[in-house]
DNA sequence: CCCCTTGGATAGTGTCGGTATCCAATATTG
DNA sequence: CAATATTGGATACCGACACTATCCAAGGGG
């Protein structure tokens, strides 16, 4: 199909997706002339994930595309990959460098293995450090039954990713990993609203 | 305290406090005359609450002025506050109008009682649609055990909001939804790096 | 053959947080 | 009391970002 065809039916402007073919985060089509390309299902597909990352997903354009990239990229194991990535997947803003000691104490408390130079590190120290900058107190059970929440779901997760292939896993594991946060965060806020009829009504 | 002395004490510029105080997000200090006004210990409080809110917590200025409304009036009940601030915590991006039929199914299959009109009934909806728009298959299996895990964290925080004062309940529960959601974000992706060292290492 | 679409480049738009500047009124200090 | 500094308030400006519009020459289809 067509460039314009391709705008048709996933729904995104021609201009936007020129947009995109400029950023790098949909590949260019076969050029059958140097004025004509086609695309295929393969582009309609990367188009709807890249507004599934872009919208949804809450990413940047250049985070999108450091993201696809590693997606993309077949030399990559996938614990490196989602190394690579997850460290692109938006976290709480700013860039300060806080103390992450007394976060990777409890990750040791919780016997959780993980790169100690992982962003998510960081994110969790900057979260907590926010958290409390606000004026509230975490307490360590608190967090602990947090930890607990949160390692039943890591499990989840990374028992849903496919073994079979290297590229299925790698883009199961980060997509999903992205995609699935805002179901996470609406039915958490689904769950309270429930236990909290059940204790205020 | 006087302007200056606040904006040093918050580490946020003058200018900047301008701009909050100008948009509402900060209450006016207490007027000395036409051309001073006196800070206090709140309106310390305020602006690292502001700032909060603002950076980790997501929110624009616009919907943070009402999430600030909402927890500074005190004629709403604790679930109308939690309401109505909800609806203006970030969910998904975009306006469409989602079908929420089968998430409401979804909640009535897990025993779950929320109000219909929920905008977090809405935030599942689209990413849920989101999802699939970007080629995955969200099983129901799948789901359940997520719904499991948030109703757990539901009862963790609604446990955790002070029952003795409207005022503190309404601002435990608003604010600390909000700006706990980061850090359960951080967990889940350092418990799904355990579980992928676990499974792929 | 001739108009239409295309790829490619470039410039413009709207929003949004935040800054910078200016001013007259008022404190503070010597 | 006078010189200097600070303040509140208004307004204009800024840079980042995700598009969006325009223009152009080169093909392609009828």
């Amino acid at each position: 199909m067509r460039i314009s065809q391709l705008a048709e039916r996933s729904g995104v402007p021609v201009a936007t997706l020129k947009y995109y073919l400029r950023e790098g985060l949909v590949p260019p089509g076969e050029a059958t002339s140097a004025t004509q390309a086609v695309y295929g299902q393969e582009h309609l597909d990367r188009v709807a994930l890249v507004r599934a990352l872009l919208g949804p997903g809450g990413l940047s354009v250049a985070r999108a595309r450091v993201v696809l990239e590693v997606v993309d990229d077949d030399r990559l194991t996938v614990i490196d990959a989602l190394a690579t990535a997850s460290a692109q997947l938006p976290g709480p803003a700013g860039d300060e460098q806080p103390d992450t000691a007394a976060v990777r104490e409890h990750l040791e408390r919780w016997g959780w293995v993980v790169d100690p130079a992982s962003p998510a590190l960081r994110d969790l120290a900057v979260a907590l450090a926010a958290f409390e900058a606000a004026g509230f107190e975490m307490r360590t059970d608190y967090l602990d039954r947090y930890a607990e929440a949160a390692r039943a779901l890591g499990a989840i997760d990374v028992a849903e990713v496919p073994g079979d292939s290297r590229a299925g896993a790698v883009r199961h594991a980060v997509i999903g990993t992205l995609l699935v946060e805002p179901v996470l965060i609406a039915l958490r806020r689904l769950a309270q609203q429930d236990a909290a009829v059940r204790r205020f009504c």
